[in-house]
DNA sequence: CTTATCTTGGAATGACTATTCCAAGTTAGG
DNA sequence: CCTAACTTGGAATAGTCATTCCAAGATAAG
């Protein structure tokens, strides 16, 4: 009996996501989004309940569509030190240059940001450092079974500063950091961690 | 002939720092500054001109009364490895215990916020970051200088690195971080750097 | 003490904030 | 067709935002 949904719910989100991710959740309004996504107030509450809710499921969907499949590329690629050397190159080339140049990361921005918002945004950023950190333990991992870990390397130290790295690329390429500063920087890292069997 | 202030700039200014460093400057209302500080809006618009010119002159105090002072004791520190680790054993301290727990680092999460705003702050954390990595690459020239840097290490790239790991570290503890974790990455990152010549 | 010049408190402004509510419209099963 | 259950547009609300303005108070030089 009841009257179906006249909009893409998912879509919403991913334009929602587009605007947070950009200009941050704090200084983009409901007006804002009204005018973005072309739907009214009223179905914008009743679909996704407010803002700050809005805000959660904008976040949960940017890790789950934009992070999480890169990750677990990472993670399923067993080439190891050229798996993340790739991914690097990838991160740096997408933060500094294309569609999303200079908008950061979603999940890295919320870190100084959405902090004191519900406790889901907490825990996507948990998620979020759990998968990052895990693809990286897998990909040292793989590079130790090719020999080209350094002796005495921490693989799971090792992972927690790439990861950091990783954020650091984010923040930074938002203040218009030099790509080639930030690929020199990772590089170094790496290089530190591994033995130049490649080349 | 005039009138003179009925208060201290620059104590004033201490305040707004501090709500800007813990809530981030776009969730602080003029009010919350007004009840903080205990003087009025007249006071507030007449001494600095706006919330846009005192975010700016904010991010700058603390640039100079924060952070340049920790930069130019790493650079001074002639010790090289030591005095680098030295810094990042504080840095982390600093960001998960104590009075300032964490609140990251208000340069670091104005990346993820403030860059839409006056030029100045974009200029700022450009000065920021020179003087971040300035002090790393004494701090690397002086370890190259004692024979504890890695042969092959580009010292650029690597005060980069190093640069970077700071920012994240910043940005992590912020959302609860463990301090162990952090450390550990930091010292992963330092020893790829470095030879064990120590203890 | 007078006076010019600044500071200060408080009220007032208008534009925006998120959110709620309701009547009108739309859908699909009976 | 009819009706129950939903969606939707738009108006309305109460609060907060940064900012401005003005009269009253304070200061120090002459």
């Amino acid at each position: 009996m009841p009257d179906v949904k006249h909009f893409d719910p998912e879509a919403t989100l991913d334009r929602v996501v587009d605007l947070f991710w950009e200009r941050g959740a704090d200084t983009t309004g409901i007006a804002d989004i009204v005018k973005a996504t072309g739907l009214s107030r009223s179905s914008l509450y009743a679909t996704f309940g407010g803002k700050a809710q809005l805000q959660a499921a904008a976040l949960g969907r940017y890790l789950e569509r934009r992070s999480r499949p890169v990750f677990d590329a990472l993670a399923a690629d067993g080439r190891g030190v050229p798996a993340i050397a790739a991914f690097f190159e990838r991160l740096v080339a997408a933060r500094c240059s294309g569609e999303h140049a200079r908008w950061g990361c979603l999940v890295t921005n919320t870190h100084a940001t959405g902090i004191g918002g519900l406790p889901e945004i907490r825990d996507v950023l948990d998620r979020h450092h759990d998968a990052l950190r895990s693809a990286m333990r897998a990909a040292l991992e793989a590079a130790h079974a090719a020999g080209r870990l350094r002796p005495g390397v921490d693989v799971e130290a090792a992972a927690e500063a790439l990861a950091l790295q990783a954020y650091a690329v984010n923040l930074r390429s938002r203040a218009g950091a030099e790509p080639a500063a930030l690929l020199a920087a990772v590089r170094a890292v790496l290089n530190g961690f591994t033995t130049t069997e490649e080349r």
